[in-house]
DNA sequence: ACACTCAATGCTTACATGGTTATATGTTTT
DNA sequence: AAAACATATAACCATGTAAGCATTGAGTGT
């Protein structure tokens, strides 16, 4: 990170972290790695209700982390941007050492 | 990112970004990069109020992503949770590229 | 004990956001 | 053109949360 960040570099990332805060967008962009789903389809992966897998969505595009095409009556999306997989690998690397971490502290007192 | 993810796995990945979501605490945790503060010298630096402040330290720390030391009458606060930076250079890096890719497209019209 | 300083804690307000229901738009099929 | 299907949008409600303000709590020095 830089030594000095401007406000407005701030806002832009924070509305990275917050598009990436809700479960079921997780939800969504991690079906969408295995590649290109329907809405149909993410409604059912996901078990939402379809107005609110279209809004989410909806969210996604506008911000660049998800693409979507048409075919006919259906709408195909996409990941939009790389990046979302690297930071989840991160978040859940971190979270993965600080449990086994606390596993092995276990492990010292039983 | 594995196959299938659990309910309480994505809360936690979400709630992780939750934290990160927000400008304010992304400038303090920019500031405790440099290294450990006190909350006045935090106060100074974002220029938000002492109980906001305290307030953002105090929700940090209870998801572990800071420390606090006290030290007479003050509290010095560090950073807790490593990833931090890792996960905000991604996002960082994604924005540069992104921004890059835009310049160049320009580049191509002009 | 008192005053002073630093930090934390309610309390309230304002606003953003996720979810639901109902409806609209758009496309294919008959 | 009418019905059926896929998706998007609108209106609404409930909840969460960030910020401000006043206050309390805790430590230090007199």
């Amino acid at each position: 990170m830089q030594a000095t960040m401007s406000d407005e570099m701030l806002e832009l990332i924070a509305q990275r972290f917050r598009l990436l805060s809700d479960p079921m967008r997780l939800r969504i962009l991690h079906q969408l790695q295995a590649g290109e789903k329907s809405v149909t389809e993410l409604v059912e992966a996901t078990g939402a209700s379809q107005p609110n897998v279209s809004k989410h969505l909806s969210t996604l595009r506008t911000h660049g982390l998800v693409r979507r095409r048409q075919e006919g009556n259906m709408a195909y999306f996409s990941i939009g941007a790389p990046f979302i997989f690297d930071v989840c690998n991160t978040v859940c690397d971190s979270m993965k050492d600080e449990l086994e971490q606390k596993t092995s502290l276990l492990g010292q007192i039983g």
